[in-house]
RNA sequence: GGAGGGGUAGCGAAGUGGUCAAACGCGGCAGACUGUAAAUCUGUUCCUUCGGGUUCUAUGGUUCAAAUCCAUAUCCCUCCA
């Protein structure tokens, strides 16, 4: 299979800016580039998801450049429906540090930033020699600006697409960059640079796009709990994300693997097949978490995350002692016990519940258990006796979230 | 600059003087079922010492009573210049 197949057969694209792409990808080494603003100091794993498609390409030869959008970042493109909150300079840069590092660590390439570019160009030159070259009619057109016309866009947010295109110009001649890769969202920006290359240094650029990764009811994979799944292990531990992968339903995992993971064709179709004999055993979810996990974290972070989950949900922990719980569950979110409290109490303190009422309403709603015993009476006092080595107390929330509870 | 229309909970959206802590939908959380799945069904979704307290962009005002009426500010949309 050639580097184009198997992107297709993972259904890794969506667009292509031209039918050449495909010989090229498959009969030249092209440097391209694939960019991420600078929103938080953690890359999340969408980031993971579309920034999988840089190694890819690079196994296949292929040079891959990461952009930090400093600079873009300070303008924020169209969302959907809103305008967005300006970011602070200062959390801009503090964003870029962060993501500059994880893109070294985690991928190992060339990390770029468009502020080194942009920071000095002044706006008569930016008019000039960038915008004289974009018609607002061909702006209007983009599906990213054109969506929001009805409830209104300002002025700094429409001039991003310029900027976007501006960096892929910039990379093409400082570079030799000729391919920029992103998600689907990012097609019309991708268009801008294409266009602004043609005109302004007559030369054809080429833009590849990806789909959007979803769940079987077409959410955004990686959405969860309101809590994004960040790549930062001391952001979001190996455990939760063991948790998130190995819950992903039956529908999309097939797709997971393919997209998500470096296995081969007849690997993901053997996987596929005893997937679907018995679906119960979940094999495919668990090599998902392997694959991703050992690439994020490393192999002792996935076995670790492994055991615990393990540990949790099919064996018995009140066998277990303070001692081994306190090893194993190490990152898991836990709550210092100052002195004894009612259970109610015990569970706003520890940010488990938002409010009292939250937490009178999930145990009273059979939803707590304290070291695997459910606990419904609201008062019930946490005591030191109670913990287990009168220390330790294992909180479930629900069915799948745990804290520790620790005496000082 | 002018004319008009708007700002309601995480989001969308009803409500146009008291029966409003605010319908409904989505989302979130939880329960049942299960495979730590999906789908489905059920409950719940401002805070509370359970007396009550604080909400409908903000500040003042009218009224026994305001999300609802008035004034000013502010932000957004549409059209005109």
């Amino acid at each position: 299979m050639n580097c184009f197949e198997d992107l297709k057969w993972r259904g890794l694209v969506k667009d292509i800016s031209s039918p050449e792409l495909e010989k090229k990808l498959n009969e030249e080494k092209l440097t391209f580039y694939i960019g991420t603003d600078p929103t938080a100091d953690s890359m999340h794993i969408g980031h993971f998801s579309s920034f999988l498609i840089a190694t890819r390409l690079a196994k296949y030869g292929h040079k891959p450049i990461l952009l930090i959008g400093g600079a873009t970042g300070l303008i924020g493109d169209p969302k959907p429906s809103l305008e967005r909150q300006m970011i602070s300079k200062e959390d801009v840069l503090k964003n870029v540090a962060g993501l500059t590092k994880q893109a070294k660590e985690i991928f190992g390439f060339e990390v770029v930033n468009n502020y080194d570019w942009t920071k000095d160009l002044s706006v008569l030159d930016f008019l000039r020699d960038y915008g004289k070259y974009i018609n607002v009619n061909y702006m209007l057109d983009k599906d990213i600006i054109n969506r929001r016309l009805e409830s209104g866009i300002t002025f700094c947010e429409f001039a991003y697409t310029i900027l976007q295109g501006m960096d892929f110009v910039h990379l093409y001649k400082d570079k030799g960059v000729t391919l920029q890769v992103a998600g689907s969202d990012q097609w019309g920006n991708i268009t801008t640079g294409i266009e602004l290359a043609r005109k302004k240094e007559d030369v054809e650029l080429y833009g590849m796009t990806m789909p959007l990764v979803l769940d079987a009811n077409g959410v955004k994979f990686g959405k969860t709990e309101g809590n994004a799944l960040w790549l930062d292990k001391n952001k979001t531990s190996s455990y939760e994300f063991y948790q998130y992968l190995i819950n992903t339903s039956d529908e999309v995992v097939v797709d997971y693997l393919k997209k998500l993971t470096f296995l081969n064709k007849e690997e993901i179709e053997k996987i596929e097949k005893e997937h679907k004999e018995k679906p119960e055993l979940r094999k495919a979810q668990e090599i998902l978490a392997q694959e991703i996990i050992t690439f994020l974290h490393g192999e002792e972070e996935y076995k670790k995350a492994k055991t615990m989950s393990k540990a949790l949900f099919s064996e018995d922990i009140t066998n277990l002692s303070s001692e081994d719980i306190l090893n194993n569950f190490r990152d898991m979110e836990h709550v210092i016990i100052e002195k004894e409290m009612p259970l109610e109490d015990l569970l706003v303190t520890g940010n488990i519940c938002q409010s009292k009422r939250e937490s009178r309403e999930l145990i009273s709603g059979n939803a707590i258990s304290l070291n695997n015993k459910k606990i419904t009476d609201n008062m019930y006092l946490v005591t030191k006796e109670g913990a287990i080595d009168k220390k330790v107390y294992l909180i479930k929330k629900g069915k799948k979230k745990y804290y520790l509870g620790i005496f000082n």
